[in-house]
DNA sequence: AGCCAGGATCATC
DNA sequence: GATGATCATGGC
């Protein structure tokens, strides 16, 4: 093929790519995406079509190459949004640093996490599908559901001998039977749950755009949690990762609740006031801070 | 070996 | 509206 049609965006204020791309490559599998060398390398389906993206650090720059797809040169401009959209790069994170200065058990985020984004999972069905999935299980095992569902029933693009995956869509997770899941070990209910999920967004029942249109994070909660099998932490997780919705916490989640005992915030794990007392003092940055959290959970001692 | 995992639902009180 | 059982299996 032609050579690929390469973008660069300045890195902006505050942003670190080694620290995303750290949260990337953390110590699962993740199926959706491949990190060497500095790089990484993920298939995107848009509306556009399928197309194979590799993100770098080059020189000051953000790098963008589109190393496949169709009619690249008229796509710039989705492309780019993909980009800032998947790392946050719009964000001026200023003002939740100078929070995390106030608080004594935190401060040391500004500098151990700085540049850190909330690196977010656009599709909004394939975010509702990994919370479901990663429901009361731990994340190893989520991983391993996730890559078998995806090899199973999503696309893929070939690209120099490495296949990368492309979430699937509504319409082939429809197909799929009960047992199915049931046989890559999916309990029941997340089978259920997936597959109903599925003809939800086929039947219009849900779906991006009139979710995004509603006025308010709680519309946009109700609406979830009205479907079976999603309560409100898979529907905060799905808002914060995909929206990038900024005041959504997570109740109940063991990360979030094990870092905070561990930074000496909370003491029990049923206390919601509490929580909701702490996050108090981050009106606007509560997704940030869930995310910060999470990142803490997984470097020792600070 | 046994408890816990990036929860949600349903029954029951 | 609050609690308890249930889910399925891996990881440590």
């Amino acid at each position: 093929m032609n050579s690929p049609l390469i973008l660069d965006y300045p890195v902006p204020p505050l942003f670190s790519f080694k620290e995303c791309l750290w949260f990337l490559n953390r110590n699962y599998d993740d199926c959706m995406h491949r990190i060497s060398s500095g790089a990484i390398t993920k298939a995107i389906s848009l509306p556009e079509g399928d197309f194979l993206i590799r993100i770098a650090e080059h020189r000051q720059m953000i790098r963008m190459e589109i190393l496949d797809g169709a009619d690249i040169e008229n796509h710039r401009e989705v492309l780019e949004q993909y980009l800032k959209n998947w790392f946050d790069l719009d964000r001026d994170p200023r003002p939740l640093y100078e929070l995390l200065k106030k608080d004594p058990q935190l401060s040391y985020m500004v500098t151990a996490f700085q540049g850190l984004r909330l690196v977010s999972m656009p599709d909004l069905f394939e975010a509702l599908c990994w919370g479901i999935t990663g429901q009361q299980i731990n994340l190893s095992f989520a991983y391993k559901l996730k890559r078998r569902l995806v090899e199973k029933y999503g696309r893929s693009i070939e690209h120099e001998g490495n296949v990368y995956h492309l979430f699937p869509k509504p319409t082939a997770l429809a197909k799929a039977g009960i047992t199915d899941l049931m046989d890559m070990q999916f309990s029941q209910k997340k089978a259920e749950y997936l597959i109903g999920l599925s003809k939800a967004f086929l039947d219009g029942t849900i779906s991006e755009k009139t979710l995004k249109a509603l006025p308010s994070l709680k519309e946009r909660q109700q609406v979830l949690t009205a479907i079976r099998g999603i309560g409100l932490w898979t529907a905060n997780y799905a808002l914060m990762k995909s929206f990038r919705e900024n005041s959504c916490i997570p109740y109940g989640d063991v990360g979030l609740l094990n870092a905070l005992i561990a930074h000496g915030i909370m003491q029990q794990k049923t206390d919601r006031e509490q929580m909701d007392h702490f996050f108090e003092k981050y009106k606007g940055w509560e997704s940030y801070l869930v995310f910060y959290l999470w990142r803490s959970l997984s470097q020792p001692e600070q």
